[in-house]
DNA sequence: GTAATCTACAACCATATGGTTGTAGAATTG
DNA sequence: CAATTCTACAACCATATGGTTGTAGATTAC
């Protein structure tokens, strides 16, 4: 699902369809590679719940969908609190009144 | 670099290291698989900015880099803006006190 | 010095990925 | 109806990925 996200072509089809609906033949027009690579980017966007189908007439209209989006925010959001988390701790040992001192009269 | 923490490994292993430093053979030892993969994971994780590693004797100490999860989580943020904006554009539309009204009198 | 430990890196393998072309079905146009 | 358009899917290719084993260089322990 973040693997989904880690590619150019596939976060750009993301931002164009959270704009609006796009047939998949009008995405294909815009990206310099074939018209089934598209459709196979589309529906690995499908498959990660980043992009709905839906069909009018013969063509297929791609729309975002933003829960796997913030899903994914999410996950990153859990690292940098567990580096805040860190930071924090760092700091309470510093402000501790009675740290172990490292070198205090131990014997070697 | 969102394709490093595609990984399960990986976003373990930078969990992990978020939290304070392991060494690669500390680390290793954590999953069931070899030395040289986890060696190949933190490689991955060192190119995408992630981790560092620092030399403490015969250990390869390795610690998270908040930066490039803070870049990707950024990244993400401007998808679900987009979204945002997107859905206030829809609600100024319905807004609109003279906004066209879909099947107003045109004939068929 | 010798043995053990930690790391780096190369070679290899199976499978996944991102791309292509070609074929075929479904819906629209004339 | 026939022609066109949009889509789906299979087959194929080159390369990347995630894993393995093996070899070799540093560093530490005895």
């Amino acid at each position: 699902m973040l693997h989904a996200l880690a590619d150019a072509t596939r976060r750009d089809i993301v931002t164009r369809v959270l704009q609006g609906e796009h047939s998949v033949s009008s995405l294909a027009r815009r990206y310099p590679m074939s018209f089934a690579a598209v459709q196979k980017h589309v529906a690995i966007l499908e498959r990660a719940d980043l992009v709905t189908k839906r069909r009018h007439g013969r063509e297929q209209l791609v729309s975002g969908s933003i829960a796997a989006v913030r899903d994914a925010t999410a996950l990153l959001s859990e690292l940098e609190e567990i580096w805040r988390a860190r930071i924090d701790r760092m700091g309470e040992i510093l402000a501790e009144p009675n740290h172990p001192a490292p070198n205090q009269g131990e014997p070697t």
